[in-house]
DNA sequence: GCCGCAGTACTCGGATATATATTGTCCGAGTGCGATAGG
DNA sequence: CCTATCGCACTCGGACAATATATATCCGAGTACTGCGGC
């Protein structure tokens, strides 16, 4: 069970994303965060098909926010970048071999896959309970509260005709 | 994020062999569940090595679980064949790029690794609360009570010199 | 001085190669049973 | 009839291909700013 790396690059960016009103470019991003440009945009794409970032083309273009990172949480983004397919795929190997079960018996799903879910129930549920806004907030502490102030700077800094 | 297929497998052979005191051959769970029987020898291997299972070689050898099946849980059924790393894996992106902060610094795991890890934990609990007798239990509760004591039975008159 | 227009530079978006992990398979080493020959 | 020995069939175990997925990349389509010409 492997997470893909563009939900941590996704995560981050979003984090990044919140300490900003006006549109981020995909190439800052990957700037910013030491990672290949092209595929630091393929996650925003998929972040924005979600629905979380919304794409603003031209020249000052970038990526925004849809919401307040208080109401973006970290499930929504792992979604976005991993997709919602369940890690536990049940292929019904209870309907095959001699002693397979017809599949007429097969109302309610395999016992096996209803304890993964639940499994990936409370995974989800805790992803859910975190905001992007908490994110922003806990790595801002770790600091001692100048990393986001930081990003802020260097957002800024970076857009000639907001500096 | 997308769990692998032999843990399907693994977790319905552990419910068979919970089921039979004698050891039981590879290649006949795999016969029972429809898999080919190399790769379902694979994931048995994956068991052995972890502990769970004990292979009995020679020619009425196989497969046998090497504790109560009321002590063997679905987590360690999972990380046997998946394998014990997390799913998320930070890379410390935290520290690259222009803003990147000293490794010195980086004296806890970064937030949203702590996230991500809280989460996997609540997934990794859920699993741990459910051994494979409790499955074994569900099934049986599933087919009205008549699947365990088909299975029993389907082993035992496999075996020839049991039957 | 103000407005309309073309040019340009920048942005995103999807289609395309490569690397890696998973899936699936095979053959060799080892072990216990069973038949057999001897006592 | 009992026992030791040999052969064999069956088992697991790890090493080896084929496939699917994830990773990384590139080029084309579209849009807002900028400079220029006309009014």
């Amino acid at each position: 069970m492997k997470l893909s790396n563009g939900v941590e690059w996704a995560l981050h960016g979003c984090v990044t994303l919140s300490q900003s009103d006006s549109p981020v470019p995909a190439a800052r991003l990957a700037e910013l965060h030491g990672t290949p440009p092209a595929y630091m945009a393929k996650q925003l794409q998929a972040l924005s098909r979600a629905g979380i970032v919304r794409s603003t083309p031209g020249q000052v273009g970038g990526y925004t926010l849809t919401r307040p990172a208080s109401a973006i949480t970290a499930l929504e983004v792992v979604r976005a970048i991993d997709g919602t397919e369940p890690a536990y795929r049940c292929t019904e190997i209870r309907q095959q071999g001699p002693l397979g079960v017809p599949a007429e018996e097969c109302t309610r799903p395999c016992a096996i896959a209803r304890a993964m879910a639940a499994a990936q129930d409370a995974w989800a549920r805790a992803l859910a309970q975190i905001s992007i806004a908490d994110l922003a907030t806990a790595i801002d502490a770790d600091s001692g509260g100048s990393a986001m102030a930081g990003v802020r700077r260097w957002l800024t800094a970076g857009t000639p005709h907001n500096g």
